[in-house]
DNA sequence: TATGAGCGG
């Protein structure tokens, strides 16, 4: 009487003993006693028990389980504060402990980008605010050397090559002196071999890309290189980007690639030249590229 | 087979 006991049907089975298939016959005293290893750091666990077989002869029944880790040993300090946490959302609803990860059936609506400009677009954003950061965003956009808002990132600027903005124009101190890149090298400054005047477009600042006199070369070899294509067509004039397009997943030649030149006409050159010529097995196409979208 | 990769404030 009094005594407390486990609601029926509550009993998990991992707590449940093993030992509840008494075999009868009563001998089982001669046995050796049953013997649990473990669990070890893998959280296998061993049980060696004798026992009697139907036939009455003694048998050894090593079983081999892996139980799970024991749970708060491992679980950090955190981790454990987070048990205590109320539940909320769906989940108030639920027994504590009885699910550790929910389920969302939440629905959300994801935008698709469409073509700047399509009907669709204008009609069904007009009065959401949301539609109106992208415009937000093209004003972020304004181009460091000629401060032009909205229409291309410093990288694309179409004056990059020319001389920047001078001093006087829009938002800048009267006399700095601070030094900036906008008024030229000030005393001192560090300038790197490549920009200094009089320097090569070569090498390191193949990297920078223009899409100005660019050529698309086809038909190329899969062990064609960037530096192959370097060397065919330099003696056309000076090459400022050299590119050859892998595929990204396996590396390889995708068999072409692209040239871009200095001068035009050395792009012109290039192109009557080597257009049809024989190169590693192949008949190179070699023509003025499409600018990329 | 065939028009490049990635970086933003």
């Amino acid at each position: 009487m009094g005594v407390e006991t486990a609601p029926p049907n509550k009993v998990r089975w991992g707590e449940l003993d093993e030992d509840d298939d008494d075999n009868e016959g009563g001998l089982d005293f001669l046995l050796p006693p049953r013997q649990v290893i473990g669990p070890d750091n893998n959280g296998i666990k061993k049980v060696v028990e004798y026992k009697f077989n139907e036939e009455g002869n003694k048998v050894k029944i090593t079983t081999t389980t892996r139980v799970r880790k024991l749970a708060n040993a491992r679980l950090s300090k955190r981790a454990v504060e987070r048990r205590s946490w109320l539940k909320f959302g769906d989940a108030v609803h639920e027994d504590v402990g009885s699910r550790l990860t929910m389920v969302s059936t939440e629905e959300i609506i994801l935008e698709r980008p469409r073509a700047h400009g399509s009907k669709l677009e204008e009609t069904k954003n007009a009065g959401d605010p949301l539609a109106q950061i992208g415009k937000a965003g093209a004003v972020l956009m304004v181009c460091r050397t000629c401060l032009k808002k909205g229409d291309h990132w410093t990288s694309r600027c179409p004056y990059k090559d020319l001389a920047p903005p001078t001093d006087g124009s829009i938002d800048k101190p009267p006399s700095s002196e601070v030094p900036t890149t906008a008024s030229g090298p000030s005393k001192g400054a560090y300038v790197p071999p490549s920009q200094r005047p009089g320097a090569e477009r070569t090498g390191a600042d193949m990297r920078r890309r223009n899409d100005e006199n660019s050529v698309r070369v086809t038909n190329l070899s899969e062990d064609t290189r960037e530096a192959d294509l370097h060397e065919l067509f330099r003696t056309f004039g000076p090459v400022s980007r050299v590119y050859v397009a892998l595929d990204q997943k396996t590396g390889m030649s995708r068999g072409f690639g692209f040239v871009n030149f200095v001068n035009k006409e050395d792009g012109e050159k290039a192109i009557s030249k080597l257009n049809g010529y024989g190169y590693d097995n192949l008949i190179l196409r070699v023509e003025w590229s499409a600018p990329r979208s």
